[in-house]
DNA sequence: CTCATTTACTTAACATCGTTAATCGTACTC
DNA sequence: GAGTACGATTAACGATGTTAAGTAAATGAG
């Protein structure tokens, strides 16, 4: 009886499509402008067969992220694969997510931007098979890289790497943010705050 | 006839009523968790009468978030005029406006975390009288006073300031955003950005 | 084949939101 | 005292996220 997996593969197939659907509202227009509603019209479905899939629209939303997220993580694997100089590569890293930010601003302001919904996840989020989480394992390993060549101290590791997190989650969140400020150049701030970030490191 | 004036005095009364009123709902909830309803209710009026005195719900919190604003510019120019070693001054000015921003994470997050509305603002916004503009040129008075006391290379300034406003940013708005993230200690990431960031630019 | 149960989905509705139009009442002007 | 300007209100619109109840078809057992 392969009955049950056809309608396994059904519902995954509905399932993709609703995340599909909502991935391209999400990338026109922000999470505040996307309904539910609109993301049903689109697939054609009433509006409540998505919360037979998904439990809310934060869940929903949180899933759409996570898809993204993993096609940062694939990048980065690929740059901290390659040989050479472990401070280029780190600063090359740096500048891989910078880039995956900016091109992805509304999935960056829902993961990284938005309040944490208060209530008991203070587990289940951060959990180390996240992609958030896996993308910043990518710095504190670019930084023992690092180390280990003598081309950096040995001091805190994990506080060098939230030190570095803080660096390139605050050049990305004010340009999509505050992108009418009269910005010196985007690409000269970015190469700024990365340089300026490892010179600090460095020392 | 004096009656024109007390008329304005009861305006500016009532509007600061509501400003007051919308700041504390403010401060406990967030934006999104703020209705005009439940700001009318407080304050015992109608909804629609903060509709006489604010254009809508975003104008009425941007004022909200103007006066907060106003007391960050107040405490850095007290800092700025203390006498001192210029770097200590500006790392002291960095520090306080991290503090400013955990201090009142909800008026930070809608003036610095939240999509510019899009429409013709865009002279509108980052003017330089505005409590945003006031507190960012104190980096660049803070960076030039190191440059004359020739604590630090005389390169781009603006850039160096948008740096350093990047950097600082970014550990702001993580710690608020990301509160259950396991950080090594707030103090200790903090410290360690705004050092990374001068260390880095006085190189 | 028949009947009961499960399953996927929809319709209807609730509470709440920001905001506008129309209206009311009163304090002012003349 | 009549007319007016203005502050504030009531009622309503359209849209939101979400839940409860209902429907119709596919599935399983006898």
């Amino acid at each position: 009886m392969g009955v049950k997996e056809r309608r396994a593969r059904q519902k995954k197939y509905l399932r993709q499509e609703i995340l599909d659907a909502a991935s391209e509202l999400f990338v026109r227009e922000g999470y505040e402008n996307v309904s539910m509603r609109r993301i049903a019209d689109k697939i054609e479905y009433s509006p409540t067969t998505i919360y037979i899939y998904f439990k809310d629209k934060a869940d929903l939303l949180e899933q759409v992220c996570k898809e993204t997220f993993a096609r940062l993580v694939q990048r980065l694997t690929k740059i901290m694969e390659q040989p050479g100089e472990p401070v280029e590569r780190l600063k090359r890293g740096l500048i891989a997510y910078i880039e995956f930010g900016l091109e992805n601003p509304h999935h960056y302001r829902a993961t990284f931007m938005m309040p944490i919904p208060d209530g008991l996840d203070h587990e289940k989020y951060h959990q180390a098979d996240s992609p958030g989480m896996q993308a910043f394992s990518f710095l504190t390993r670019g930084l023992t890289d690092c180390i280990k060549a003598g081309k950096m101290h040995a001091t805190n590791v994990e506080l060098a790497a939230q030190t570095l997190w803080a660096g390139i989650h605050g050049i990305i969140s004010l340009l999509i943010t505050q992108n009418t400020f009269p910005w010196v150049g985007r690409e000269k701030v970015i190469h700024s705050t990365v340089h300026t970030l490892v010179a600090g490191l460095v020392r």
